[in-house]
DNA sequence: AAGGTTTACGTTAACGTTAAAAGCATGAGT
DNA sequence: ACTCATGCTTTTAACGTTAACGTAAACCTT
């Protein structure tokens, strides 16, 4: 039944009832959008199946499977025929399919960090990230992010994951009891990419040594953080080997590291004249931007005065800094390489993944 | 035929002979998971099907999809039992098998900018990705990440996608011309979520002239960034209808913000005695964190001599800061309704999401 | 040359789910 | 008593793919 019926109104009038009509046409879409929560969903790009492909060839699905497979069982001719008419009308085969008749999904979890607090501003996850997703893919495996929140949804759909940002003692308890195969990052237990930074500060020290510095700083930040601790140690062991003093000082990144290390240094270069030393190690290429910013700033030449080094050579720092180079598609590679092998029923192993000394102008 | 052979050796060849053979285990792993490479996947774990919970339940297939679908044409009676039985064996569906019927997927294409080098260094996206993914999920899509190297494998694997770092001219005309769903962050073109960046800016100024400040000068960084440029506007425009002086500064983001705004500050202090200004509006949380630190340093006051505001109010940095704040889950989920919007056949649109002035310690 | 083995293909049954169709009681209307 | 409708349930047919199985013919073996 259709109201059907004339309203006179005056322009007034006219304005608001046009403008109560956008709003209830938006309630009414909202109405509807809410109401058809469940099929959020787009239907697939219904493209060509096998069954059309194998029409079109004159031959059975079964040949048409095996040709785009690999498997044998058939001619070279008839393979290579089905193979350029595919080509030819695009043929995508369907993943859900294919998923299902084999009971297997290629998908690989990748589960935040709860808090993306210390996650967020280290630029290195980010590139991380993306060189997972690159790498995954071209595995043809599909990568899906997971928040820590809904972490049991990781179970029914994926077959294995990533978990970015957890620590030793703050793994998940579930996966190890499900059997289920996962990979953490610089933990070191269980299935676990870790990066040598003690090796490689370790062998920065002693390239520093060689080019004559002898009062080295290693300059730090939140020593908690378990990376900067690694470095230090790496620092440590150098300079006892060379019989060196050990130098050490820490600033705090609740603020902005390079900021930090920018003031901690211009109130060295202040107190203490002459200045002590003729090397800075900082613990990251944010930090060393820091430091050599205050350099240049008191008056010092870096590096002739003064080498300053960093560690992680990230695109955006360390353009000039002489840094250790983290290896970022290698250790991608290294974490599904450890899924892979857990899938295969290998057990879970460590990796570890060495750095690379990078020399350019800072030292 | 098994080789039956007793070889005596030395220790010293005996030691040879057992790295050889570790090596060659090695060898054979690799060479196992080479000529696997087809086969990473996991069992997904064979999970209790339909079929089990009809016959526990005693009741047909059909009854079940019902039960756990909210189907009606099934009696309450026996769907709370259908119900409590699946909770009970803990029944999963499988999703695969759904959306092979449904011919639909839930999988949203999140794609990432090709170089990470501008993106990883904006905390922001970084919690937009967590916000995006918590709300994916709530909805029951899956977030998949992207490279936009394999941008065109987003067609056969995805429903939609949301482009992340998108500019304006540069968007896929692929997805246009297959009439693929997607939505973009910050352009203002087609489907497209934007923040009234100006309009924080400007509030944000009144704000501070109701405070009594007259001299307010903008740090902005690389003016060329788009969202830098809409900040500007807010600025320019509320100053201008207060009938003020109009101060802009700008500072290079190539090294790090909190330390380039620290460093133009400490400039500004030192060269102009008074100091001209009586509030700093900073284009982003980071560059108001160097300006306090030089204010501090500098021996003014904040806010009693100097106000300072900042904008995004990221957890990191604005714990002090009075800065404008950004909904992150409103901008995801305003980016999922555009998806769902035009998956339900509605034409692209822009939603433009507000900002709120959050008023702390520093103005 | 008779038998077995390999090769190349076709047929068909899965995989787990949903939805349309069909069955089947029960009750009401004629 | 017979039809018809109704509410609940089962049966069955899809969805697109793979793999096991069948069936010939061709190719070896003795």
């Amino acid at each position: 039944m259709l109201l059907k019926k004339t309203i006179w109104m005056n322009s007034h009038e006219g304005f608001l009832c046009l403008s109560l009509v956008g709003l209830i046409c938006d309630i009414l879409k909202n109405l509807i959008l809410y109401f058809k929560k469940s099929d959020h969903y787009c239907m697939s790009n219904k493209s060509v199946t096998i069954h059309e492909l194998a029409n079109l060839a004159g031959v059975s699905i079964a040949s048409v499977s095996r040709a785009l497979n690999g498997k044998p069982g058939i001619s070279d001719t008839l393979r290579a025929r089905i193979l350029s008419l595919s080509e030819e009308i695009n043929y995508q085969p369907n993943v859900m399919a294919r998923q299902l008749i084999s009971g297997k999904t290629p998908v690989v979890a990748l589960c935040m960090p709860p808090s993306p607090y210390e996650f967020s501003d280290r630029p290195y996850f980010v590139h991380l990230y993306q060189a997972l997703t690159l790498y995954l893919h071209r595995k043809g495996l599909v990568p899906v992010l997971f928040a820590y929140e809904n972490i049991d949804q990781v179970f029914s759909q994926a077959s294995s994951a990533i978990l970015l940002g957890a620590t030793e003692d703050d793994r998940p308890e579930i996966f190890d009891r499900q059997k289920f195969p996962y990979v953490t990052l610089e933990t070191g237990v269980g299935a676990s990419v870790v990066i040598d930074e003690a090796n490689g500060v370790y062998k920065l020290t002693h390239y520093l040594f060689k080019k004559g510095r002898k009062n080295m700083l290693f300059l730090g930040e939140n020593i908690d953080i378990s990376t900067s601790q690694g470095r230090l140690r790496g620092y440590r062991k150098a300079i006892n080997e060379l019989g060196l003093q050990e130098h050490f000082n820490n600033v705090s990144r609740q603020i902005s590291s390079s900021l930090s290390a920018y003031r901690q240094m211009m109130k060295l270069f202040q107190s203490s004249e002459p200045f002590p030393y003729d090397a800075i190690i900082c613990a990251n290429d944010e930090l060393a931007v820091g430091v050599i910013q205050a350099a240049e700033d008191a008056g010092y030449k870096v590096p002739e005065d003064l080498s300053v080094t960093g560690f992680d050579d990230l695109p955006r720092f360390s353009n000039k800094i002489t840094t250790i180079h983290q290896d970022i598609p290698k250790i991608a590679e290294a974490a599904v390489s450890l899924l892979s092998e857990q899938l295969d029923g290998f057990p879970p192993r460590v990796i570890e993944v060495m750095t690379r000394l990078v020399s350019r102008e800072s030292a």
